[in-house]
Order: structure tokens, then sequence, then C-alpha cells
DNA sequence: TCCATGGTTCGACGAAGTTCGAACTTGCTG
DNA sequence: CAGCAAGTTCGAACTTCGTCGAACCATGGA
């Protein structure tokens, strides 16, 4: 089974979670696990991408500390680090909730 | 005397706002000018960056509608779209804000 | 009028990011 | 066991970004 690296919330750097955010899929995808309060599978997220990218995408996210991945049997499912984001970069996803 | 072009605040997108503070250099001069509370000549940042690169990260800060410029005798006087942004992005600039 | 100063523009360069297809791994299920 | 479905990894092609030096443009003063 594989395991995700996920890295401490203190060093995570306001740049390195703003340049996640910088792209449209992945804001796509906070959206969507906003909108869930659940976790959610890769395949899962409608974006007209394809499995590499999208697999690369939730790698992004991850690596910036914005989710939060397991396996689960075939499925990787990813959830949002609600809580630790709130505390270290308050507001932030109330940002991203906006649909603009 | 040079004029400039600021977006109008609903074109600007949230990724577009994310990718210009994605950068160490940029975020510093949003914090200064937070520190100030007032317009800042480009050449008055404390980075150790080129002429040409500062005018390149004020000008991307100006397309993502982050900052005001206007040109004064031989400066260019930079300011916060401060209130316009708290409208349009409420919280943003409080997160810009902390030092971490 | 000439020069110094503050900024802009241009062209170049390497670094980094996006995207994809293809091959591979892993776990479920018939 | 065979086959499928979900993800990952790799390499390639392409785009975008950050940075700089050099040349340039305005303005204000000596």
């Amino acid at each position: 089974m594989k395991t995700y690296h996920h890295p401490a919330m203190e060093d995570v750097t306001l740049p390195a979670v703003m340049q996640a955010l910088a792209d449209p899929c992945r804001v796509a995808i906070v959206r969507e696990l906003l909108s869930r309060d659940a976790s959610l599978a890769c395949h899962e997220v409608p974006l007209e991408i394809s499995k590499a990218t999208r697999s690369h995408h939730f790698d992004v996210l991850r690596q910036a500390g914005i989710i939060h991945t397991q396996s689960e049997g075939t499925r990787c499912m990813s959830s949002l680090r609600k809580k630790e984001l709130d505390e270290r970069f308050p507001g932030l996803l109330k940002l991203v909730e906006k649909e603009t």
C-alpha cells in the first residue's frame, strides 16, 4: 500500500501555498473538497484532464500542505487539512470558497 | 509622463492574484506596503534584485490588481488597492500581513 | 543644455511548471 | 489466475517565470 508524505504545517510557506492555488484546476479541486466536506478520490474530480495530470495536481496540493491523502484499496482518498490550514493561514479557505 | 493600466477589480481572478503572491519578492513588496500604509517608490524596496526585475515584479502586482501605480516626477509611486482588495478578496491582505 | 536618477523595455537564458501518453503497480473481483 | 480499475512514475514536449545586462526614455537640477 502506498503511503504519502505530508509536510508539517509550520514548514509550509505562504508563497508555496499561493503557488499551489495559482492554478484553476487545483482551485477547482479544493472547491470540490470544500463543498463536500468529505474526502474525495482523484478520479471523482470533474475535470477534463488526463490521469497523469490529475495525479500531479494532487501531488502539488499535498506538498503544499493543503490536502491529506491516504490509500483505500485501489483508490486514494484526499481530504482538506482544514483545521490546520485555518490555524496556519486563517481566512485562506474562505477565500477559495467563493465562486467568483 | 507614463501612465499605467490597472485592471477592474471584478476582472481579477483568484488564481491570478494567488499567482502574483506566489513569489517571495512580491510578498515582501506587499508586506512593505502594508507596514507603511502609504505609497512607495520602486527603488525603495529593500530587495537585492536588479532594476529590471524590480520593475517586473511591480508589473505583475499591478496586473493582478494588487497595487496602484502613478508617476510622480521621475519616480513611480505604488500603493495597495487595499479597500478594493478587501472587498473582492476578504482576508487576503490579512493573510500576507503575518510574518510567519 | 548636459547629466544624473528612476523606471521601462528588450532579448536572452536557465529554471520551473503543465500536460500528456505509455508503461507499470496494486488491489479487487469474477 | 485473469482482467479491470485507480493511481503512480517516467520521459518528452512545451510554456511560463524569474533574472539580468544593456539600451532607452523622462524628469529635474546644475
